[in-house]
DNA sequence: ACCTCAAACATTTTT
DNA sequence: TGTTTGAGGT
């Protein structure tokens, strides 16, 4: 165990040994942060500190599972058990859970994601009849979430004249209104928002000393990582926890902070060496990631901003080859070429598909990408947009789940009441609504006591209401005893959600149908996971809102391209990375012109971008690019010429001479079905390939090869046509259970 | 109450 | 361009 600290160089070692006191590190992109932090916390645990008094905050919860694995391999696997490391989101989430008794919430608390608060607010607006061409429901979710950030509750920004003026000057005179109703009906569905698990930790610790003595206790250390990107109520709170002991230390690379319009605040990094003024500090400043080119470039790029803190990123690794700018026609252009030059590096050099990312700015672009890479057969994976969690079926399903462990979640209960439908409509529903406001009740119990409340409804509904309460509440009673997965299954099909879906055999319906069950699968492993316990579907249910789909990690998912936009790649690096759309207006972007400021934190955004890329980086635009229907003109982005021209190399796509004639964009050769997401799509289109071919083929006892799992034999084939599944029992990695349309399975005879 | 279709609308970045 | 909304018919 000794032995990692040898592979570290000098300025490592200390930020790993320096175990007590307030401690800060600068860390440089690629300059082996992580392994710090790992090796850090493997030597704390080494050195007699329990895991039970060291809290580590993350900024994914990936990347919170990957260090914990690490820990694992250089500590006795059973001592990082007790480490409470995740996301800022969802270790206080658990805080609150354990004291919900002191801040008068359930312990069974909903969390709201965006698309529920958005939904709130927006019944809010219409509500009280506010116009809402002024009142955009975005816009003003954003001023409430931004408001928290910054620690300013309904009650605080009422007093406010100066917060309370500027929305006077946009017309939104009622905003306070809006906030202030909002706080309420969060309340009253016993729901917390996002911002809400960051604000009402630190409330709970301002007004409970003994709650936050007892946390000050427990967590003796306090590690924070990617500290650039910490808002002000989360240095709040750890300016409090950190308080009694002050064993706190804090990684981050202020040239890497990218998320100001969250609140994120570089500010905090200078606060750190007035709050503790004994502090020490380190500074990475070796990159071991990516090569001289890479490295210089992007400190060419960098030296642009004002606003930094001095350090000189450096590298012993070689030159390698120049960076490649190339300016293409269009983007659909620009994606063959991105697809081509995959194609090329991996005919000339093994390597795998996982070694490839595209990064973008936003999430838009991904498309034009996907289209050439699905045409070269490239396999790939895109993070971030729609991700599992918020597609419609999911969300639906999980709306009854959340509903049945906590009745008064108002937005899961207003999906569903008439989900699949039932016959009660929005006028029904609007009455429940009014009566429920003015009684200050849940519309669940306005809905139980009609009569109490002096709803007018007929008695066909009032059936219908009826047969929807005792659905619920049967939902109710079975949580109690029964474990996750049989409820969940009770739910799916009962609801007649099920059966819905599983009669809709267009390529959307039946992708639907397969999520559902991907739904079921994922809760029966965890039902199976925690021993003999009863695992209930509220413990399954609790932080489902916190999870991204970085954080899903599929076997299929194995060796393909990366696509995400380049806020997703933070903390991840490739072998070779691709950033497209380097285009003004685009990246930086329209909105970024306003001021310095956001201006720099678009460079900041480049900088993240370059320093992804171990050994070849492109950068591509277009000259022309398809936007809301229509061909636009674009000019290529000033980040360009920010870069050191000694280590780049500008490209040209041989096409540059077609003057004017824009490229057809090919819709024709698809089938043209009604509005099918293109993604749905696409995923459609391979299964059925590869089952078409192969699944028929199988029987018990037929040698099979697998592309990740090698040999094997096949034990026992279960279920029909697109459901098919094979037991095997691979000769090196032991029994696996497959779906065969996803399986790529070589027949060996 | 529900279905269908056409018009309007929309694009940073995310826990 | 894809998605959401609202009007109008059943």
């Amino acid at each position: 165990m000794k032995n990692y600290l040898q592979e570290l160089n000098s300025e490592q070692q200390k930020a790993v040994l320096h175990i007590d006191g307030p401690l800060i590190v600068i860390a440089g992109a690629g300059s082996g942060k992580t392994r710090v932090i790992t090796c850090r916390i493997a030597n704390m645990l080494n050195n007699k500190i329990s895991a039970y008094n060291i809290l580590a905050l993350t900024f994914t919860n990936k990347a919170a599972k990957e260090m914990r694995n690490r820990i694992d391999q250089i500590t006795q696997p059973y001592k990082a058990a007790s480490l409470w490391m995740g996301t800022f989101h969802s270790m206080f989430a658990k805080i609150l859970r354990i004291e919900s008794n002191r801040f008068n919430y359930p312990s069974n608390f909903t969390i709201y994601d965006t698309e529920d608060s958005k939904s709130l607010v927006k019944s809010i607006i219409k509500e009280l009849e506010l116009d809402k061409e002024i009142y955009k429901p975005n816009v003003v979710r954003n001023r409430i979430s931004s408001l928290k950030n910054h620690f300013i509750k309904s009650k605080d920004y009422n007093q406010r004249p100066e917060l309370t003026q500027t929305d006077k000057i946009a017309k939104r005179d009622d905003f306070g209104r809006i906030y202030q109703i909002y706080e309420k009906r969060c309340q009253k569905s016993s729901a917390l928002d996002f911002d809400d698990l960051l604000l009402k930790t630190y409330e709970l610790f301002e007004e409970n000393p003994d709650i936050l003595l007892k946390y000050q206790e427990k967590f003796k250390y306090i590690l924070i990582d990617e500290y650039q990107d910490t808002n002000f109520v989360q240095y709040l709170i750890i300016k409090k926890l950190a308080a009694l002991y002050e064993n706190i230390c804090v990684v981050g690379d202020d040239a890497q902070s990218i998320y100001s319009f969250r609140g994120a605040n570089i500010q905090n990094i200078l606060n750190f060496k007035t709050d503790y003024p004994d502090f020490k500090e380190y500074k990475l400043e070796q990159n071991y990631r990516s090569t001289a080119n890479i490295v210089n470039a992007a400190n060419s790029v960098i030296k642009n901003n004002e606003k930094q803190i001095y350090k000189e990123v450096w590298t012993k690794n070689e030159n390698g080859e120049k960076i490649i700018i190339i300016k293409t026609n269009s983007d659909s252009e620009e994606g063959r070429l991105v697809a081509n030059t995959i194609d090329e590096i991996k005919t000339k050099i093994q390597t795998d598909n996982s070694d490839f990312a595209i990064l973008y700015r936003t999430n838009a672009q991904s498309r034009a990408i996907e289209e050439s890479l699905r045409r070269k057969n490239i396999n790939y994976k895109i993070y971030g947009g729609l991700s599992f969690y918020q597609r419609k079926e999911i969300k639906d399903l999980l709306a009854y789940f959340r509903l049945t462990v906590n009745i008064n979640d108002e937005e899961s209960l207003k999906r569903i009441i008439n989900y699949p439908s039932r016959g009660i409509g929005t006028t029904t529903i609007q009455k429940l609504n009014l009566a429920a406001n003015k009684y200050d009740v849940s519309i669940w119990e306005t809905l139980s006591n009609i009569d109490k409340y002096e709803i007018k409804i007929n008695k066909g509904t009032r059936e219908k209401l009826s047969n929807f309460q005792i659905l619920i509440n049967n939902f109710i009673n079975n949580s109690k005893t029964k474990d996750a997965y049989e409820v969940a299954e009770d739910i799916t099909k009962s609801t007649g959600i099920y059966g819905l879906l599983n009669n809709d055999k267009s390529p959307e319906g039946i992708t639907r149908f397969e999520n559902i069950q991907e739904l079921l699968n994922a809760i029966k492993n965890f039902t199976n996971s925690s021993g003999n316990n009863l695992n209930l579907l509220s413990d399954f249910i609790e932080d489902v809102a916190l999870l991204t789909d970085q954080d899903q990690e599929n076997e299929e998912d194995f060796n393909k391209v990366t696509l995400m936009t380049i806020h997703a790649a933070k903390g991840l690096e490739f072998k070779y990375v691709f950033v497209v759309g380097m285009e003004e207006n685009l990246f930086p972007s329209i909105l970024s012109n306003e001021s310095q400021e956001s201006l720099e934190e678009e460079r900041r955004l480049f900088y993240v971008a370059i320093t992804r890329a171990e050994k070849r980086l492109f950068l591509s635009y277009a000259n022309t690019r398809f936007k809301w229907g229509q061909y636009i003109d674009t000019d290529p982005s000033r980040f360009l010429l920010e870069i050191d021209e000694r280590f780049t190399e500008k490209k040209e796509t041989e096409a540059k001479n077609h003057y004017k004639i824009f490229p057809k964009r090919k819709t024709t050769f698809q089938p043209k079905q009604k509005k099918i997401n293109s993604r749905l799509k696409k995923i459609n289109l391979s299964k059925l390939e590869v089952s078409g071919k192969q699944v028929f083929d199988l029987n018990v006892g037929t040698k099979v090869k697998h592309s990740i799992f090698g040999i094997g034999k096949v034990m026992k084939i279960d279920g029909e046509n697109q459901n098919q599944k094979a037991i095997i029992f691979f000769n090196d990695h032991g029994q696996k259970q497959l779906l065969l349309k996803f399986a790529k399975l070589e027949i060996i005879k």
